[in-house]
RNA sequence: GGCCUGUUCGACUAGGGGUUUAGGUCAUCGCCCUUUCACGGCGGUAACACGGGUUCGAAUCCCGUACAGGCUACCA
């Protein structure tokens, strides 16, 4: 039987970091063995609808570089792929639980849910509902219903342990006595997620259900759902939990958790892919810098850790770095397009080119290539004083006039011939040349730090290096 | 509180009875390269939570404790 996994997020308005992580291994696990990656949008929660949650998400998990094989918009064979156009299908089985006895209606009022709940934790007990409506007669159940009152089913739970097999855990257990009688269909006739996650697992043919930790406790629920329906149960794999800094559970208080708002601050989706691919996982060699289809190849349940691990921006930005370093400069021209714009920058593609070979070893995030560059594309309006000061001496004005006028004469503008010339005019000042080389750079770019000084020299040209050493010279003053 | 899960350098992790003076990467520190800033190279600091067992031998297996996280909704 081929391979059908799933990522089914609810639509809260946003992909959070730690769902691409669990779309990114289900898509892997997908990859790796041949099959299938759908989507599935969990929108059972009707209090907690979000406008446009859903076109969010699809072009967030778009440009994270993840497509999904069956789903919203691409549909497939076992669509609807949105619960909550699913509900008749829930309503139908959540019925033949209710006549076949492993579920029954409950009566209960909130108010009375929530005095029994602080009741039982006042008495020290664990919060669990009592069971009140499980024995209530045929004649009490209709006259409720005929006075029109609302109801939720309930799953029984039967006495006995309940065991299953985690993919990455190995055996759990769970005693009955910890097993609530989960809802499974709430009042306003919509399924909890319990039931809903069963139903379509099972009808979407999923073979192995990878999902966060967080669902470990409720997965007994599930497996006896299966049971109740008479269907075989999935392979499930819980996935450890991505931390904040202090090990809680990774929260939007604590920093960036929206995969758009590493998107919005230039990190390259290769980078964010490999960062959390390694987050819980590695391939058990040395190799760390992997595009997503290498991942794929390499990818599998067994290497995933147990522990949960700390998003840590800093080895992020390492692979943001690793991943500009190899990516080729015609690609980065496209992407940079924008910010290009935006800084009103006119250039040739082939003079930004340049630029973004020169400056690919200095760059830490896309939109550097342009705001750390920006002496490429217009003349310094201002000097960086501070570093006048510290390299400035009484000749060196009179140094760089010096050079101005021996850069005239070059036949060739290159950045040997250019470095040359410094020498020699150094020789003839008798000063030393590495005396006028930082007053050089800061003349021409305005600032102290920069690529490699003649080669910079070179692709600026000679008109716009003579231009800017004679503004330079005629308007520095200590 | 109860239940479940976890615990190797500051962080991500390798290692799953002898191959380990516990390896790699990020961060950090030092040196080299470079008359800038980076990149790069070399090196350093730095970890098996604790206590018992099992064993000739335990980071590795078992038990307990501590700590951490998750779950405990008509949320997912």
């Amino acid at each position: 039987m081929s391979v059908r996994v799933r990522f089914a997020p609810s639509p809260t308005g946003y992909l959070h970091v730690g769902g691409l992580r669990t779309a990114l291994y289900n898509y892997l696990f997908a990859k790796k063995h041949g099959g299938t990656f759908i989507l599935r949008i969990e929108d059972t929660d009707r209090t907690r609808l979000v406008q446009g949650a859903l076109e969010n998400l699809v072009s967030t998990l778009t440009w994270s570089g993840l497509p999904f094989d069956e789903g919203p918009g691409v549909g497939g064979p076992h669509g609807p792929y949105i619960q909550s156009e699913r509900t008749e299908l829930y309503q139908r089985l959540g019925k033949e639980l209710l006549d076949n006895g492993h579920a029954y209606k409950c009566f209960c009022t909130s108010e009375r849910l929530d005095d029994m709940r602080n009741y039982q934790q006042r008495m020290g007990q664990p919060p669990r509902y009592d069971k009140f409506c499980e024995h209530l007669s045929a004649a009490e159940i209709k006259e409720k219903e005929d006075a029109g009152l609302p109801y939720v089913v309930r799953m029984k739970v039967p006495e006995r342990t309940i065991r299953f097999h985690d993919e990455i855990r190995g055996l759990i257990e769970i005693e009955p006595s910890n097993i609530d009688d989960q809802v499974l269909l709430k009042s306003d006739g919509f399924p909890t997620y319990h039931l809903a996650n069963v139903i379509d697992d099972h009808d979407m043919e999923i073979t192995h259900v990878i999902r966060g930790e967080e669902w470990l406790p409720s997965t007994p629920k599930h497996i006896l759902l299966y049971e109740y329906f008479g269907w075989t149960p999935p392979k499930f794999a819980h996935l450890p939990l991505l931390l904040n800094s202090d090990r809680s559970k990774l929260s939007k208080r604590q920093g960036d958790v929206a995969v758009e708002d590493y998107k919005a601050k230039g990190y390259e989706r290769e980078a964010l892919i490999n960062f959390v691919a390694f987050l819980g996982w590695n391939p058990g060699s040395e190799k760390e810098i992997y595009s997503l289809q290498e991942l794929g190849q390499e990818f599998d349940l067994d290497r995933v850790g147990k522990s949960g691990a700390i998003f840590n921006v800093e080895k992020l930005n390492w692979f943001n770095q690793q991943h500009l370093k190899v990516k080729p400069a015609a690609d980065i021209l496209e992407q940079i397009r924008p910010v290009i714009s935006e800084h009103g920058i006119t250039a040739s593609d082939e003079f930004i080119i340049k630029v973004i070979e020169l400056m690919r070893d200095r760059v830490n995030f896309l939109p550097e290539f342009v705001t750390f560059a920006l002496y490429f594309y217009q003349d310094p309006k201002e000097y960086d004083m501070e570093a006048i000061s510290k390299k400035w001496n009484p000749e060196t004005l009179s140094s760089l006039s010096a050079l101005n006028e021996n850069l005239k004469n070059l036949e060739n503008f290159t950045h040997e011939q250019i470095e040359n010339q410094l020498k020699l005019t150094a020789e003839m000042l008798g000063v030393k040349a590495g005396g006028m080389v930082q007053p050089l750079r800061i003349a021409i770019s305005g600032v102290s730090a920069g690529p490699a000084l003649y080669m910079m020299m070179e692709i600026l040209g000679i008109e716009t290096c003579l231009r800017r050493l004679e503004k330079a010279v005629n308007s520095i003053k200590l």
